[in-house]
DNA sequence: AAGACGGGGGT
DNA sequence: ACCCCAGTCTT
């Protein structure tokens, strides 16, 4: 193969075998979707709060708290003109607590702007956004035909298309689209969802149940094996000695502490002094966390 | 291209 | 004790 062919775009599939792969994935989720709470939901500021819970962490998890979360932040604007503090302390228990920080600020930029963006190139402008939760915004909340490509979507498409190499993130896309282009209106979010259910709990990476699979007849890698990726050898850093770990502690620290704050100063379990000094300095730096002075800090406020 | 970034649940 | 997970941003 010669180097323009290996990089151009790969061929097309089928149409055909589009149209039958989307109505047995779409009759497979309309029998077995799995009664999530967020997808009774289709609003795009609720559907934008669960996609961003909704990186990098379990669904099941993310369908418990983006409930009390839309609770206590019901809209846009109420997201928008909270307290920072308010929102880090709603975000206890998700992770990634620089994912709260950006869902804020792109509420307050959507809100200046009118409200949420319908385009993929607009959500992609918003902190915290990148190409899988601007497709899944546009996609479930308004109708928009690209699929959004996650570990499982890529999983999915890779399969369905047979491929011997491994695929770049750019043909998957394009497959996943080709997938989205033959939908009818409306369809797509719907498509990627039952994806997702379908690679969560059939089309598994390792053991795949292709016995089950909705899409075993049409499905080129049906019955094949897949072996683990081979594992790294280097012994793990025992967690409570890693930096996330600090953080999390000294952030539930000022989620207790409230307005006033905490002292932050000495050590923290297996980090030093000078660790926590390093660690909180750097949070602050990340609009995690403000300094009182003399070592005193608390989650972000507007003033006094 | 490689790291940083959390925490809960499954195996 | 691992492993993985509806990714994104920074260096």
């Amino acid at each position: 193969m010669t180097k323009a062919a290996r990089g151009a775009a790969a061929q097309p599939l089928d149409r055909e075998f589009i149209h039958k792969v989307n109505r047995a994935l779409l009759a497979w989720y309309a029998a077995t979707a799995r009664p999530l709470k967020i997808r009774e939901r289709s609003d795009p500021y609720s559907v934008l709060v669960s996609e961003v819970m909704a990186q990098q962490t379990q669904i099941s998890r993310v369908d418990q708290l983006a409930a009390v979360f839309l609770e206590r932040f019901p809209t846009l604007e109420s997201l928008a003109a909270a307290e920072t503090a308010d929102v880090l302390v709603a975000w206890k228990g998700l992770g990634y607590n620089r994912r709260a920080l950006a869902l804020q600020r792109a509420a307050a930029a959507a809100v200046a702007a009118g409200g949420l963006p319908s385009s993929v190139d607009a959500l992609m402008e918003l902190p915290g956004i990148g190409p899988y939760t601007a497709r899944a915004v546009a996609a479930i909340a308004f109708g928009g035909r690209e699929i959004p490509v996650d570990v499982n979507i890529a999983r999915i498409v890779a399969r369905l298309v047979g491929a011997d190499a491994p695929l770049s993130p750019r043909e998957v896309q394009v497959h996943a689209n080709e997938f989205g282009g033959e939908l009818a209106d409306g369809e797509a979010g719907a498509w990627a969802q039952a994806a997702m259910d379908l690679a969560a709990s059939t089309c598994r990476a390792a053991a795949p149940k292709c016995g089950e699979c909705p899409l075993r007849e049409y499905c080129p890698s049906a019955g094949r094996t897949f072996a683990k990726v081979p594992r790294s050898s280097e012994p793990r850093t025992p967690f409570t000695k890693t930096a996330r770990w600090l953080r999390g502690r000294l952030l539930d620290e000022l989620r207790e502490a409230g307005r006033a704050g905490a002292q932050v100063a000495g050590e923290r379990g297996e980090h030093n002094e000078a660790a926590v000094a390093a660690t909180i300095n750097k949070m602050v730096s990340e609009g995690l966390a403000e300094s009182l002075g003399r070592d005193r800090y608390r989650l972000p406020h507007r003033g006094d």
